[in-house]
RNA sequence: GCCUCAGUAGCUCAGCUGGUAGAGCACUGGAUUUGUAAUCCAGCGGUCGGGGGUUCGAUUCCCUCCUGGGGCUCCA
């Protein structure tokens, strides 16, 4: 006999050999959703049998452990499903990952109508309901196994040693892998496959290009058919048709790919975020410049572009004095700036800003909207400063950023030291030295800061680490928006100096790159899909719009816009002859802050009504009084509608 | 750049297996003078993304290019 402790604490005592699923159908019954267990704290199959006495704790399908296990199981329900309909097709590795899975073969590419048919095969192993069974391999034997297909023999080569490894297997199908798995197919009922794409063996665009099969896999029927109500009303965000239906931009193929015009009302967006960042970096010191956007090769050059970054920018043009880029970063203008002139101590730290637009070569496939351009409108700028005064402009940025994001009303974001990766020296600077002290030095400052923050390697600046600061988008793709940079290159290639207190030329300038606002293409993205284009009345671009009950009532109606607009407040007046339903219905899709209803009413009285977006209304409002109540509210830059 | 799906009026979309196109909204004109998510009538509007091919005939089938969506890679 042995004795199971279960998660109560609670111990039974079993005979030796039975299994974790029989304790457990026992204990919480077949139906519990359990997919697997804790035994000792690993995660075993629900077959495991028990040797000797231990603690078991059930693992349910829609734990966060549960949840992976079942849709690493549903990758393997679909690796069955491709491999009986194509049977050439050779699977390499599928794991779970948020809210689904995918797989990656080697096949042929398929289509829509191909992902139906395996999703039909995939519900049919669900009906047969295979049990899933777990079998040990010495090395050898599973070399054999898996002799048709160079992808596992990769897999073994590298992970499974002389001891051997396991297979699952369900009905013909057999995958090498370390578990835990349900126990059967018929706990993989609520998937869906969502899309294909192509991906590469182990990442790399010079090995194999395979087909990625996505899909999503819940523990119940409400669980799948939340997250498909769920991708839905993220749609709805899409700046895209935001963006559209409120005419913020327009992306036209005769301009070309990426490369965004601002339209009004976008422009209106644009220009109150830089007022606003203009205000605030007057506040903590900054001087602002303005340099061309192209330049001379030679200048990249210097830089370290040419040699590190030249992929990302727009390919050379040939002029009678020589060879010139279009810049696709202000830095080494900047640089220049600085060098300008002799610097003393006392200028330190210099903080250089620049808001302009800067060039860069996006692969084709990845631009999107507002999200990925290549015009890209910065709030740019460079510190110059002492190692000494590294840490406070660091969190004097990291104040920033935040205080920026708390007044666009963002609270979703996290913090992201972004790291060099030394396996890959070419994309970088050589100088592993460098990058470690420069690193060490970041994380301690993020560290005293108590920010919290994940490490990433291989996502640092050719020229040094950085952090940055991630969001998703409503469409679940994860994007970094802010960004703080160190870099301790600048001052060796430009040879950036000051005179010390000692009056000794010191070379030990430390350069820092910052973007708290994104770019203004990817920031307004961002606020669009954040406020579903419902924006705090100071960036409106329509804050108030003036509706007439009838055309007796356009005088008043002019004379209340002509206030407005004398208080910059921007109005826009429907004196049209249509109904007061329907003109509320079509000024809706410009998502003005306020809508003001004019009729007989208002006019008696010198008041106005006032309906906000989300419909409520105040009726009878003075109209000085609303005068003064929106001009406070867009004067504080308040995120919240004050006057209803 | 690569894989995949798509491309019909300014917008949202319909158009069965080939016989050169429709609706709603928007826009213009007229009627109506309206109290909170569509008043009525009429009109304007499309080389069916571009080019090539198959065919008596192509929006429809094939090829190719362009553009867009999703993904890979890359990145603010």
């Amino acid at each position: 006999m042995l004795s199971v402790e279960l998660a109560e604490g609670n111990v039974h005592q079993y005979a030796k050999g039975i299994s974790i699923g029989e304790i457990i159908y026992n204990v919480y019954g077949k139906k519990s959703g359990c997919v697997a267990a804790l035994v000792d704290d690993c995660e075993r199959d629900l077959s495991f049998t028990l040797t000797e006495s231990c603690k078991v704790e059930p693992i349910f399908g829609d734990s966060e452990a549960g949840m992976f296990i079942l849709r690493h199981s549903c990758a393997h329900l679909l690796a069955q499903a491709v491999t009986e309909l194509y049977p050439s097709a050779k699977p390499t590795i599928g794991p779970p990952i948020d809210h689904g899975f995918y797989y990656d073969f080697e096949m042929n590419p398929i289509g829509d109508e191909d992902l139906r048919k395996i999703e039909k095969k995939m519900q049919e192993h669900v009906r047969s309901n295979h049990t899933i069974i777990r079998e040990e391999y010495e090395n050898a034997e599973l070399r054999d196994m898996f002799s048709s297909n160079p992808y596992k023999i990769e897999i073994i080569d590298e992970k499974v040693g002389d001891h051997g490894s396991t297979v699952y297997q369900q009905g013909d199908f057999t995958d090498l892998c370390l578990g835990p798995h349900v126990p059967s197919t018929s706990h993989l009922r609520w998937f869906k496959l969502t899309s294909t794409s192509q991906a590469y063996w182990r990442g790399d665009s010079s090995l194999t290009s395979l087909v990625r099969i996505y899909g999503m896999c819940y523990p119940t029927k409400e669980g799948l058919k939340g997250r498909i109500k769920q991708l839905e009303e993220a749609s709805k965000r899409d700046h895209k048709k935001i963006g559209r239906e409120m005419e913020l931009y327009m992306i036209d193929e005769q301009i070309g790919k990426g490369l965004p015009v601002w339209l009004p009302n976008g422009e209106i967006l644009k220009s109150e975020i830089e007022k606003y960042a203009v205000e605030t970096e007057e506040e903590y010191g900054y001087v602002r410049v303005t340099t061309p956007v192209l330049a001379k090769k030679e200048l990249f050059e210097t830089s370290g572009h040419l040699p590190h970054y030249a992929d990302g920018m727009y390919p050379p043009m040939k002029m009678d004095d020589g060879t010139y880029y279009l810049k696709a970063m202000n830095c080494p203008m900047h640089h220049l700036v600085y060098k300008s002139k002799k610097r003393s101590y006392r200028d330190l730290p210099l903080r250089v800003a620049e808001y302009g637009t800067v060039y860069r070569n996006e692969l084709s496939g990845t631009l999107a909207g507002l999200l990925r351009v290549r015009m890209l409108s910065m709030n740019d700028a460079h510190i110059y400063c002492t190692l000494d005064q590294i840490a406070a402009e660091v969190a004097s940025n990291v104040q920033m950023v935040q205080d920026y994001y708390s007044k666009f009303g963002f609270e979703d974001y996290s913090f992201r030291l972004s790291l060099w990766d030394p396996e890959s020296t070419e994309k970088y600077i050589d100088q592993p030295e460098n990058w470690k002290a420069t690193e060490d030095r970041l994380r301690s400052i993020m560290d005293d800061l108590g920010v919290n923050y994940t490490e990433a390697i291989g996502e640092a600046a050719f020229y040094g680490p950085k952090v940055d600061i991630q969001f998703t988008t409503a469409l679940g793709r994860e994007e970094s928006m802010s960004t703080i940079q160190l870099d301790f290159a600048a001052k060796e290639r430009f040879g950036l100096t000051y005179m010390d207190d000692k009056g000794v030329e010191n070379g030990e300038v430390m350069v820092i790159h910052r973007a708290p606002l994104s770019t203004h293409e990817r920031f307004v993205a961002f606020l669009t899909e954040h406020w579903i284009g419902n924006f705090p009345t100071w960036i409106s671009p329509i804050q108030v719009q003036i509706i007439t009950i009838s055309e007796r009532f356009s005088e008043y109606a002019t004379e209340l816009g002509s206030k407005l607009k004398e208080q910059r407040i921007r109005v826009a007046i429907d004196d049209s002859d249509s109904t007061i339903g329907r003109k509320i219905r079509t000024h809706r899709k410009m998502r003005p802050a306020y809508m003001v209803i004019i009729g007989e009413e208002e006019v008696a009285n010198g008041t106005v009504s006032v309906r906000a977006r989300n419909g409520d209304q105040r009726n009878g409002v003075l109209t000085e009084h609303f005068l003064q109540e929106i001009k406070d509210e867009i004067s504080s830059r308040s995120p919240r509608l004050s006057l209803v």
